[in-house]
DNA sequence: TTCGTGTCATCGCTTTTTTCGATAAAGTTA
DNA sequence: TAACTTTATCGAAAAAAGCGATGACACGAA
């Protein structure tokens, strides 16, 4: 059992055809198919089914090719200590964030990361919590940036800051500046569409006082935080709004902003990655590049308010 | 970089020699030279000193080893699995277990053990804690049987009981059978010699009074439980027993033996593993067998009284 | 049914890798 | 220095991995 073999059966199991994993591999189909074949002869099991179509893992075959994916793992572990052993400072790195805080955050940190490693490949991400979760497992993506804590058996969190959310009222008509978020209106509230968990967020924010009408026909759903702003701003409707969106941000006017009195709403952002992951030296890096980008932004002390646990 | 490759540098690593490395692996010594030439050369790393005799780690090899290992390990997974999954109930299992629990205990588990997998080569050891920790770690031992908790880094705990101590007084004068831990005369106490955990576990019960006393004149240090027994018996001694020494013992004179009154003194025994051990099914097969097996001899509800961490 | 098409398996051959035995080189001990 | 032990190197042989071409098979369209 080969290290290559692994890499065959891990591409056949993920792209479902020997032609692509024989391209993803840079061997022909025949050697791919022989590889594999000639791995099931040696242990005996029979690891795909060539019948359905596409190609499929047989029940056996799930639970091998979970344990080559943590020999995988290994073996890329041992890349990373020997270039690090090398003092390079090489490789790949995907980063996703979800997407109320890519925007924002991304423009923070992305120059000086790739200042500072100016000999990595950084790819990066804008997808939903559930993506992320999904990506990371699958080994397609080395850290996400999200709303924590996950509590993911696979996944390991990281802090990296709490962001509180501010009141963005376009319509508002009294002439207090102080709101508390019993006040907000839910008739003209305006939220992120199904799947971002800042419509969670801020719909626990809102919530236990009618969680229905959140779904109700004066709702309308955005898919991205800068929609959600425009229409907001159209409609003299009224949203939360994390503080970094305030950073740096023409598009809001900012004489429609409010501080909510406390208990102040916030959420808490963390990068997490696979329970096994091992770009350690990378990873500190990013967490020490996000925390001092964010600094400035934030306001002190919200470390220990109202937290609140995306559903999804 | 093979799996065969990885156990050759694995074995130089632990043998420290070329020529018995390569016996270990069943290859001549050039094969082993020639491969492990070709990794350091491939990786670009030196990894073996062989200028030193015996053949050393370079400081770069400590740390490729160690993920060298992890592999291994995984691959040693790869294999269980396997195993697992053609339903074969084969390999090797390696026991070891402290002193003072290793007499009472083997002859109560391993006649079931044995006939349950009779395929497995069973090896069983008595050893102190410390060593048992220092095999699991170098992995020459799959399971440790031992007072826990030790909270060591790289092991696993899973409790087994809660063994409560028992008062063996074979000088006892006065007329009453209720005893506590401070009633226990220090000029008379007998305990294991260094390095066994029950001497500190003994020790720490009847400690804090006059801890200086224990290892006064009057004390002498017994090598093995039998031992002990014997000189405290000949000597009209005193000292705690562990309640499974009381089990089918025709050596402890029963009339010598006094309940202690709460807070009775106990300790927890368990079963630490390598924090990456797999052999998941024997594992929770040996555990259920212990505990049946100790069930009848030991007392309900000891599980909360006081708990004594070993000191080694 | 039959034909085409896409997909995987198989075959013979070449290249690469692993292993061996023998021997050279280096290091250690007496 | 000689004798001995240990590691490195060499050429040959065996094993394994890879390739291109072709065969086998399933599936949908005609």
């Amino acid at each position: 059992m080969t290290r290559s073999q692994i890499e065959y059966i891990l591409a056949l199991a993920k792209l479902e055809s020997f032609g692509k994993a024989a391209k993803a591999c840079f061997v022909t189909q025949s050697t791919l198919s022989a590889m594999v074949a000639k791995v099931e002869e040696q242990i005996g099991i029979t690891l795909f089914n060539r019948k359905t179509r596409p190609v499929s893992l047989t029940p056996q075959g799930e639970r091998v090719v979970k344990v080559l994916k943590s020999i995988y793992r290994e073996y890329q572990v041992f890349d990373e200590v020997v270039n690090e052993i090398k003092g390079y400072d090489v490789g790949d790195l995907s980063i996703a964030c979800i997407p109320t805080v890519a925007p924002y955050l991304y423009p923070l940190i992305l120059n000086e990361m790739s200042r500072k490693h100016s000999e990595i490949n950084f790819t990066i991400h804008e997808l939903t919590t559930e993506n992320i979760i999904e990506e990371i497992i699958a080994g397609d993506i080395d850290v996400g940036i999200v709303s924590i804590p996950l509590e993911h058996e696979e996944l390991k969190e990281y802090d990296l800051y709490v962001e509180d959310f501010l009141l963005y009222d376009c319509g508002n008509t009294s002439k207090s500046s102080k709101f508390k978020v019993s006040d907000i209106d839910l008739e003209r509230l305006w939220l992120m569409e199904e799947g971002h968990c800042m419509r969670n967020q801020v719909g626990k924010i809102c919530e236990l006082r009618q969680l229905k009408k959140i779904n109700g026909n004066l709702t309308y759903n955005c898919g991205s935080i800068f929609t959600l702003i425009e229409m907001v701003k159209m409609n003299k409707g009224v949203t939360l709004l994390p503080r970094l969106a305030l950073a740096n941000n023409t598009q809001i006017q900012e004489h429609n902003i409010y501080n909510i009195l406390a208990p102040v709403p916030s959420r808490k952002i963390g990068i997490v990655t696979h329970k096994n992951y091992v770009k350690k030296g990378m990873l500190s890096d990013l967490i020490q590049i996000i925390k001092d980008a964010v600094e400035g932004f934030l306001p002190k002390n919200t470390s220990e308010q109202a937290i609140f646990k995306p559903l999804r």
